[in-house]
RNA sequence: GGGCUUGUAGCUCAGGUGGUUAGAGCGCUACACUGAUAAUGUAGAGGUCCCUGGUUCGAGUCCAGGCAGGCCCA
């Protein structure tokens, strides 16, 4: 066979694309999944996409890696099914579908239909199918695109359904409330994409009060009360939204915060209490006349200096006189205060105090009215303490959870249990003397009235005078606005179906421990603080394109049922209708069930007391429909009992880091809660793929990457390479198309020269691979053997990095083997074995080790860069044996074939030559003029050893005759050593006297070396005191040859004797010839086998000389069958040297 | 505001468990080399290892507090 040759340079895009047409010519997708049946499964799970957007640069990053572990997995032995998936459902496409008709979410139901809206998405979803497809397949990222899961289809939506009903048999699905923003005016919730519109935030002018709660004495509160303060004690806390306090059930602070005790005045009761609060919070509310709040300590007071009668008191009177009343401010701070006591936000919990407002009853009182942690507390403005009204505050909401503190709820007419303030806005009837007050301005009100008050301002008078108001402002700030109607948005309770995670929450913890994570930061930290921090899965979305809720419930919301399948709810339809509830049954003849909104919602069926019974209208949150792929996808549990036992959990997945919180928990709740099992057990969390600025790639800005152009440019290898090898995926990367074409030049550039020189010169001798006829290891020479060492290597190296599935330690592993031992190395020493002669043994050796080496890189590369792998593979396979690279088994290391001693030496050689040739370039010696000796000072019989062995490599490399090895015992010269401290040793032993002992080790005598290093020991003084030097404490060198011009690397030292004798010379000058003559068989278009005949002009005796001494040379090296001199030559080339020129002819020798 | 994460040469990145003189590639400059040639070698220029404290005989590395960028969540 031949070895297919190409042209430089090499088009990558096109080599993808025959690549990507022969892959599906022969079906090889298919066939690396059907040729391990049998095999034990790798179980990887696609994270749909949404195809409603053309696919960007960072998706090809995803997929990168997710293609490369389920390619590297194939190559193990394992089958790897990998079924493809949409994501169907969810908010960004309703907007989309809005925008594109010009409506908003009111027109639904009145200018479209329902069902014309939800065929329009069903419609946009899948809009840019086509593109994703083809990126796929452009990328060479292998998922079954025939059989995916789509997430709109009937069937999914019935796993769905029937995973809920599960959950609704464990009741770990009941219905709640979340705080939502409300738009009391128009009645309904606000999305937090409705509340982004521009213009819903707006600077409103609020009457604000600081609040006194005060303390219950208890043994948590003992502390507050100061010795012989018996005032009454009061925590402090700031609102905005006075006509939330009556629903307070809570305050908040913050652990580490420091907070103070101040006895002071109430500025409108002049009665004497003690107030607390935020330690840095004191100078917005206290004169501190001058001092610093730091420097401030219990104790420090600061009396009315204008009022005589405290002068000299330790404590205050029980009122303030009346006379001294418009001295207790300062600026409108108070001027009279003593600093009582001070603690941290966590001396502070559990505290009870009373509550403020008691126009209702209570149930929950046990447990509320409690001091309590709040993470989201600051000092910025305020108290450093929150009010908590669980009813009308996320935050609240979410910290009244975590701490078990009740939301203050009060019966309707109906006795159903709701907040303080109705949906219109207004107070239930309930709050006594503010009954039926607006919160705020909802109907449109007159407010001009002289004596008009708004509810804020009525409820901040009744506690001035009740004496819990300790400061009353108006206050400017920005508040949310509902777009439609302009009025002040609520956030509200509003009604939610939930998935009770909190339940499993200990599970949820154990097992995530259990999963090992790239990086492992994201599962410890975002994903392990997400699960501490666990509150209820609000499940409820009031939306229309999506998975409908399976939940009927009767009208008095006694009775309810959960749908579990559509064979159940077709069952139930049946009885709906035999009880006239339903007229007929829609689906009874076998019509296509679609149970999209509205078709669900036209469903009523009938509870066992004959109470007809309505679909809770919520749609599911989409994240549900992404957690359930690995049940959904095969129908199941409807069907396929076995095929998702096989399949589960994952033994992979892999998506961006922004999917912590969404698809990565969904998979892993659902799977905590339907199988006490975890969902995956590796995945990788990448990072994002950013413009090469480090700005985030936005259309917007012009700076997004097109994949496609990438792909087409680049190919899909270097693109796929680049995005590994330039930094681990977890970490974000700033794509620069510069890398790219890098990555291309330089390792594939090389590669593929490596493959060229390869292919031309077995090509020339006809070889051909034939494993059972290798040359015997034992026969090869040194320079094979340690290639071969550093490829095994290799192997176990990048199999251990993907292993623990760090690909870009693998990818730049496999670069540095490829770019600097190879080509570098191996192949530029190697040069003439391929070229020179016949086909000997050790030039079948060089070609068998050359071809085992880009074999073996074929495939270590092929999870990477599988286009370029297979080319490689099959241009040195001609399609014998296995047709492509992903189909065959991954070598495995042999550790017998590694060589440390010889990979050891070979760097030496590697290093010897390098000082080598800096020498010359420091003398100006060329490396074409050959020289006598390299001196190397050895200071053990190993280090000889080892260079001796590679002699033979350096003096090719660097044109030198021989190595001069110096030793003690060499005549040549003495050796001058230099000794270093070993500092990492001599630390642990000397501590602090480190300096000292390395100053005196520096200043060791020759004497003292060589008496250490033949006696082992060495006893000197340091600071008068006696220690004890080994020859480990030190390191010895040579790094200075008097005499010689020497070059150092660490321990290694090189001198290079530059003596020129004339047969060096004339030598040298050989060369140059060969070198000109090669040049200019080039130039001339002769082919490498090509032989010619030289006639030089005789006109340089020194030429002429050089070339009756290496004659012979000459002519081998330019395969001249002839070279001689003439007085004239009738050529038109001349050659050109140093100090001269020679006109030359060169013929063909066509016989 | 919170959690997580990143910060090392002009650019992209390496730098187990602390060890004194911090590396590579690219780019730049100069000089070489040449039957792999859009490759290669050598040399040069280029660093407050984000900042400030601390621990230590010794900190790019460990600790604390900041600053800046990013993601997620409020």
């Amino acid at each position: 066979m031949k070895y297919p040759e190409y042209k430089q340079p090499l088009n990558y895009g096109q080599l993808g694309e025959d690549i990507l047409a022969w892959w599906k010519e022969h079906g090889i997708f298919e066939k690396s999944v059907s040729s391990r049946e049998g095999q034990p499964t790798f179980v990887f799970y696609e994270g749909p996409p949404s195809a409603n957007g053309a696919p960007g640069i960072h998706h090809v990053m995803a997929r990168t890696v997710k293609d490369i572990f389920c390619r590297y997995q194939t190559l193990l032995g394992k089958q790897v099914p990998r079924k493809g998936g949409w994501d169907t459902h969810g908010l960004p496409i309703e907007l989309q579908v809005e925008k594109e008709l010009g409506i908003t979410k009111e027109d639904i139901g009145h200018k479209i239909s329902i069902a014309d809206y939800n065929q329009r998405c069903k419609e946009t979803v899948m809009r840019f199918k086509a593109q994703w497809d083809d990126l796929t397949e452009k990328m060479g990222y292998w998922v079954d695109l025939d059989d995916p899961y789509v997430t709109f289809e009937p069937e999914y939506i019935e796993s769905c359904w029937a995973l809920l009903k599960k959950l609704y048999d464990k009741g770990l699905l009941y219905k709640g409330y979340t705080i939502q923003p409300y738009s009391p005016a128009a009645g309904t919730g606000l999305s937090s994409h409705e509340l982004n519109q521009p213009g819903t935030y707006k600077d409103v002018k609020d009457t604000t009060v600081v609040a006194q709660f005060k303390v219950k004495r208890g043994p948590v509160s003992e502390k507050l009360f100061a010795a012989g303060e018996a005032a009454e004690t009061f925590i402090l806390a700031w609102t905005t939204t006075p006509w939330t306090l009556p629903a307070n059930t809570g305050l908040a602070v913050g652990s580490k915060i420091k907070y103070v005790a101040v006895g002071c005045y109430n500025p409108y009761t002049y009665k004497k209490q003690v107030v607390v609060l935020a330690k840095s919070r004191f100078s917005a509310y206290f004169d501190l006349a001058g001092h610093n709040i730091d420097d401030v300590n219990v104790g420090d007071k600061i009396w009315v200096k204008t009022v005589p009668s405290q002068e000299g008191q330790d404590t205050l009177p029980d009122y303030l006189p009346e006379e001294d009343r418009n001295l207790v401010y300062n600026k409108g701070k108070i001027a009279t205060w003593q600093i009582l006591g001070d603690f941290t936000g966590a001396d502070l919990i559990d505290i009870k105090y009373e509550r403020l407002f008691d126009f209702t009853p209570f149930e929950g009182e046990e447990r509320a009215f409690r001091v309590i942690n709040g993470d989201f507390v600051t000092t910025e403005d305020g108290t450093g303490i929150v009010h908590i009204s669980p009813t009308f505050g996320a935050d609240d909401f979410r910290a009244a959870q975590l701490a078990d503190i009740p939301a203050l709820m009060v019966p309707d007419a109906e006795g159903t249990l709701g907040p303080i303030v109705d949906r219109t806005g207004r107070y239930v009837p309930q709050m006594g003397e503010f009954a039926g007050r607006w919160v705020k301005n909802y109907d449109g009100h007159d407010e001009s009235g002289a004596d008009y008050k708004t509810l804020d301002e009525s409820i901040v008078i009744k506690m001035k005078g009740d004496g819990t108001a300790f400061k009353v402002e108006k206050y400017e700030h920005t508040y949310p606005h509902c777009w439609r109607t302009d009025k002040p948005v609520l956030y509200y309770p509003l009604d939610s179906w939930f998935i009770k995670t909190t339940a499993v929450k200990d599970r949820l913890i154990e097992l995530n421990k259990t999963i090992n994570w790239k990086p492992e930061s994201t599962g410890t930290g975002r994903f392990g603080n997400w699960l501490e921090n666990l509150v209820d899965w609000n499940l409820s979305r009031s939306r229309y394109w999506g998975t409908p809720l399976p939940i009927w419930r009767t009208q008095d919301r006694t009775e309810e049922i959960c749908i579990g399948s559509i064979a159940e709810l077709k069952a139930e339809i049946d009885k709906a209708v035999a009880a006239e509830v339903m007229t007929h049954n829609p689906y009874a003849n076998g019509e296509k069930i679609d149970l999209h909104r509205p078709y669900v919602d036209d469903i009523f069926l009938v509870s066992p007391t004959g109470q007809p019974m309505y679909r809770e209208a919520d749609l599911i949150d989409v994240w549900f429909d992404s957690g359930a792929v690995p049940y959904a996808q095969w129908h199941y549990p409807i069907e396929n009992g076995e095929k998702f036992q096989k399949n589960f959990p994952a033994d992979f997945i892999a998506e961006g880091v922004d999917q912590t919180r969404g698809w990565f928990f969904t998979l892993h709740a659902l799977a905590v809660m339907l199988e006490d099992s975890v969902a995956f057990k590796n995945v990788i969390a990448n990072g994002l793929v950013l413009a090469k600025d480090g700005q985030k790639m936005s259309k917007r800005l012009g700076n997004a990457v097109d994949p496609f152009a990438t792909i087409k440019q680049f190919g899909p290898d270097a693109t796929r390479w680049y995005l590994i090898a330039n930094a681990p995926p977890w970490d974000n990367l700033k794509f620069d198309p510069a890398g790219v074409t890098e990555v291309q030049r330089r390792f594939f550039g090389t590669l593929f020269n490596t493959y060229s020189f390869y292919a031309l010169y077995a090509n020339l001798d006809a070889f051909e691979m034939d494993e059972k006829a290798r040359v015997p290891h034992a026969d090869l020479s040194e320079l094979d053997r340690w290639i071969l060492s550093k490829l095994q290597s290799l192997i176990s190296e990048v199999r251990g990095h993907l292993d623990s599935y760090d690909p870009t330690k693998a990818a730049r592993a496999i670069q540095d083997f490829v770019t600097d031992q190879l080509s570098n190395w191996y192949v530029r020493l190697s040069r003439r074995r391929f070229w020179k002669g016949e086909l000997t043994t050790d030039k079948r050796a060089a070609f068998e080790t050359l071809n085992e080496c880009l074999q073996t890189v074929a495939q270590l590369m092929s999870p990477i860069a599988p286009f370029f792998a297979e080319w490689l593979y099959r241009n040195l396979t001609g399609g014998q044996g296995i047709e492509s690279v992903h189909l065959t088994l991954l070598v495995e290391a042999d550790e017998t074939r590694i060589d440390p001693k010889l990979e050891e030496r070979m760097e030496l050689a590697q290093r010897i030559s390098s000082l080598a040739h800096s020498l010359r370039k420091k003398s100006v010696l060329k490396v074409r003029q050959p020289l006598q000796r390299i001196l190397v000072p050895v200071l053990n019989d190993s280090t000889k050893e080892q260079v001796g062995l590679v002699e033979d490599l350096i003096c090719a490399e660097i044109n030198v005759k021989h190595i001069e090895f110096l030793d003690d015992e060499s005549e040549s010269g003495v050796l001058v050593k230099s000794v270093k401290p070993n500092f990492k040793r001599l630390g642990q032993q000397y501590g602090p006297r480190l300096k000292a002992v390395g100053a005196r080790i520096q200043a060791m005598t020759a004497a003292e070396i060589s008496k250490l290093e033949k006696e082992g020991s060495l006893a000197v003084e340091v600071d008068g005191q006696p220690i004890t030097l080994a020859p480990d404490d030190v390191e010895i060198r040579t790094d200075d040859l008097p005499g010689w011009l020497v070059a150092t690397d660490g321990p290694l030292t090189v001198a290079l004797d530059v003596t020129l004798t004339d047969e060096l010379r004339q030598e040298g000058l050989a060369r140059e010839l060969v070198n000109r003559l090669q040049n200019l068989r080039k130039d001339s278009g002769l082919e490498v086998q090509d032989k010619i005949r030289v006639t030089l002009a005789d006109q340089q005796p020194e030429l002429m000389a050089a070339v009756a001494a290496f004659g012979d040379y000459i002519r081998t090296e330019t395969q001249a069958l002839a070279l001689t001199f003439a007085a004239d030559v009738n050529g038109d080339s001349v050659l050109e040297f140093d100090d001269y020129s020679v006109p030359v002819l060169l013929e063909v020798a066509t016989d």
